[in-house]
DNA sequence: CGATTTTGACCCGCGC
DNA sequence: GCGCGGGTCAAAATCG
C-alpha cells in the first residue's frame, strides 16, 4: 500500500517532542519533499528512458530503482494517512516486466512509457490530494478556532447577563477573576477601563504577570465590540473619499443606530470620533529601498504626485486597484535627510482577499493600525495625553528606533521603522515580528503570530468558508482592522500586554487629569447601547 | 486598445 | 476672507 507522507494536526511522525507549530512546518516540508522527490523520481525516470532504449540492462537498474524508491517510501511513512491510491500496483506490475526476459525491446519501451504515464497520472491525482487535504487542514484548524471563539464568546455573555442582573461592585469586581482564560479575539476590549476599576486593580493591572493581565482587563471589554459592530463597512468604504469631510460625522447620528439611552450625545460624539479616527489612522513604513516603490505584493495606481513642503521628493499617492472600490490608498515619499529611504504610507482596509505575497505587509499595517486605533481612540476622546509617547513607550518598550505613534499629525499615524540596519531581514519579513520579539513575546513570535495572521486574513474572506460563523457579528469586508484586532488579542501573551498597557494609558490619563469624569467613556457607553 | 502615469486644476480644512 | 498645503480628480500622454 502506498502512503502519503501528510501529516494532519502534527500526527506522530516521529516520536520527538515538538511544538504545533513545529509540526505545521514538517507536514508542509514533507509534502514540498515529498513532491520533489517525486518529480525527481519521475524526472529521473524519463531521463533514464533514453538510456534504456540503448541498453537494456540499464532500464532493470531503473526499474529497480523505482522501486526501491517506493518501498523505501513506503518503509518509512507507516504513520501517515492512507488516501488508499494504491500507487503500487503499477509498480508491481513493472516487476513482473523487470524478470521477464523473455519480451522484445519495443515492447518493454512501451510498457516502460504506459508506466510513466500512469505514474504521472497518479502524481497528478497524489497531488490534488495533497492539496485537498491541505485545505482541509487549514479549514478545520480555523473552524476549531472559531468554534473555540464562539463558545468563550458565549460564556463571556452569559456572563455579562449575569453581571447585568445581580447588584455591581463587589460582585462585579469579583467576578471579573472567573473570566475564563481564552479570550475572543474579536471582543477583546482595547478601550477605557471603566470606572468600577479600583485603583488597586489598575496597579495589580499594571504589574502583574501579562495571563493576570488579561484576565482582569478582558472582563470589561464591551466598548471594543460596539465599536467594531458599529464600524459600517459604508464609512469604512467610503473613508477615503472625503477625507475632509470626517468631521461632519461628528454632527449626525445616522451611524450610531440604537443609541439611546444614557450619555447619548457624549458617545455619538465619541463614537463618531471614533470613527473618524479609525478611518484616518495611518501606517507609515520606512525602508530603505532604492526603488521607486515597495513591492508589497498589492496591485497600484498612481493617481497623483505632489510637492510636499519641506520634502524636495515628490510625493506619489497610489490607490489599491486589485479590486474595483478598495479603498485602501498608500503614500510613497523619499525622507528628505536620506534619499535611500523610502516612507510608505498606508491608509485603509482592504476589503479583498489579498494574494500571499501581499499579506505579510496587509497584516503587518492591519495589525499596527488596529494598535494604533485602539490607543488613540481612547486618548481622543479626552484629549487629555499624547499617545505618542505613552503608547509607544507602553507597548513598545524597547523598541524606539523601530515603531513610533504619532498624534499630532492630521492623522493618528504609527511608524514602523525597517531602515535599522542591525535587524536586517527580520524587519523586512514581518515588523510586527520583530515588535514580537523585541517585546519578549518569544513564541509568540516563533509560532502564534502567523497563525493570527493568518486568521485575521482568512476571516476578512468570510465567503470561503460557509461553516463558520462569527459570534454575534458577521465580518463584512470594512471590518478588517477589527479582525486583525481580534486575531491579535486572541493571544494570551499579546492581548495582556496590550491590554497592560492601554490599563496603564488610561489610568496614566485618568489619575493625571481625568481622574472623576470617565462615567461616559466608551465602554459604559457602549454596553448601555449594547444591551 | 485598455491600463497606467502624468500633471494641472480643483476641493477642502486650517491658520492668520 | 484669503492664502497655503494636503489630497483628489480627470483629461491627456504614455506604455505594453
Amino acid at each position: 500500500m502506498f502512503r502519503f507522507p501528510v501529516s494532519l494536526g502534527g500526527g506522530p511522525r516521529d516520536n520527538t517532542t515538538q511544538s504545533d507549530e513545529q509540526h505545521h512546518h514538517r507536514a508542509v516540508v514533507d509534502e514540498v519533499d515529498f513532491f520533489r522527490s517525486a518529480e525527481k523520481r519521475d524526472r529521473v525516470t524519463r531521463d533514464e528512458q533514453n538510456i534504456i532504449a540503448a541498453d537494456e540492462t540499464h532500464k532493470v537498474h531503473v526499474k529497480r530503482e523505482i522501486n526501491s524508491s517506493v518501498a523505501d517510501r513506503e518503509d518509512r511513512s507507516t504513520d501517515h494517512i492512507n488516501i488508499g491510491l494504491n500507487l503500487l500496483t503499477a509498480n508491481t506490475g513493472s516487476d513482473e516486466s523487470m524478470v521477464d526476459d523473455g519480451l522484445s525491446v519495443d515492447m518493454e519501451e512501451k510498457r516502460t512509457k504506459c508506466e510513466n504515464v500512469q505514474l504521472r497520472e497518479e502524481l497528478k491525482k497524489a497531488s490534488e490530494d495533497n492539496q485537498r487535504l491541505k485545505e482541509m487542514l487549514s479549514q478545520t484548524t480555523n473552524n476549531f478556532n472559531s468554534l473555540q471563539m464562539q463558545l468563550v464568546a458565549v460564556m463571556r455573555q452569559q456572563e455579562d447577563h449575569h453581571h447585568l442582573a445581580t447588584t455591581e461592585n463587589k460582585d462585579n469586581a469579583k467576578n471579573r477573576h472567573e473570566v475564563p482564560e481564552m479570550v475572543p479575539r474579536q471582543f477583546i476590549d482595547l478601550g477605557p477601563p471603566s470606572d468600577e476599576v479600583s485603583s488597586e486593580e489598575r496597579t495589580m493591572v499594571r504589574a502583574g504577570s501579562p495571563q493576570s493581565l488579561l484576565e482582569k482587563s478582558s472582563s470589561r471589554q464591551n466598548g471594543k465590540r460596539v465599536l467594531v459592530r458599529e464600524e459600517s463597512p459604508e464609512t469604512e468604504s467610503n473613508g477615503w473619499r472625503n477625507p475632509n469631510k470626517v468631521p461632519k460625522h461628528h454632527g449626525s447620528s445616522s451611524n450610531c443606530g440604537g443609541n439611546g439611552s444614557g450619555n447619548g450625545n457624549n458617545n455619538v460624539i465619541q463614537q463618531s470620533a471614533a470613527e473618524a479616527t479609525m478611518r484616518k489612522a495611518r501606517v507609515s513604513v520606512r525602508a530603505r529601498s532604492e526603488a521607486p516603490m515597495l513591492s508589497d505584493g498589492c496591485q497600484w495606481r498612481k493617481y497623483g504626485q505632489k510637492m510636499a513642503k519641506g520634502n524636495p521628493c515628490p510625493r506619489a499617492y497610489y490607490r489599491c486597484t486589485m479590486v474595483n472600490g478598495c479603498p485602501v490608498r498608500k503614500q510613497v515619499q523619499r525622507c528628505a535627510e536620506d534619499r535611500t529611504i523610502l516612507i510608505t504610507t498606508y491608509e485603509g482596509n482592504h476589503n479583498h482577499p489579498l494574494p500571499p505575497a501581499a499579506m505579510s505587509m496587509a497584516s503587518t499595517t492591519t495589525a499596527a493600525a488596529s494598535m494604533l486605533l485602539s490607543g488613540s481612540t481612547m486618548s481622543s476622546q479626552d484629549g487629555l495625553m499624547n499617545p505618542t509617547n505613552l503608547l509607544a513607550r507602553t507597548i513598545l518598550p524597547c523598541s524606539s528606533s523601530m515603531a513610533t505613534i504619532s498624534a499630532s499629525a492630521p492623522f493618528p499615524t504609527i511608524t514602523l521603522d525597517l531602515t535599522d540596519s542591525s535587524n536586517g531581514n527580520n524587519l523586512t519579513n514581518n515588523p510586527l515580528m520583530q515588535f514580537s520579539q523585541r517585546s519578549g513575546f518569544a513564541e509568540l513570535n516563533q509560532s502564534v503570530l502567523p497563525q493570527m495572521m493568518g486568521q485575521a486574513l482568512y476571516y476578512n474572506q468570510q465567503s470561503k468558508f460557509s461553516g463558520l460563523h462569527m459570534p454575534s457579528q458577521p465580518l463584512n469586508a470594512g471590518e478588517n482592522v477589527s479582525a486583525a484586532t481580534a486575531a491579535i488579542a486572541s493571544n494570551p501573551n499579546f492581548a495582556a500586554a496590550l491590554a497592560a498597557a492601554i490599563t496603564s494609558i488610561i489610568n496614566g490619563s485618568n489619575n493625571q487629569q481625568n481622574g472623576n469624569n470617565s462615567s461616559s467613556n466608551v465602554t459604559t457607553s457602549n454596553v448601555d447601547t449594547r444591551q
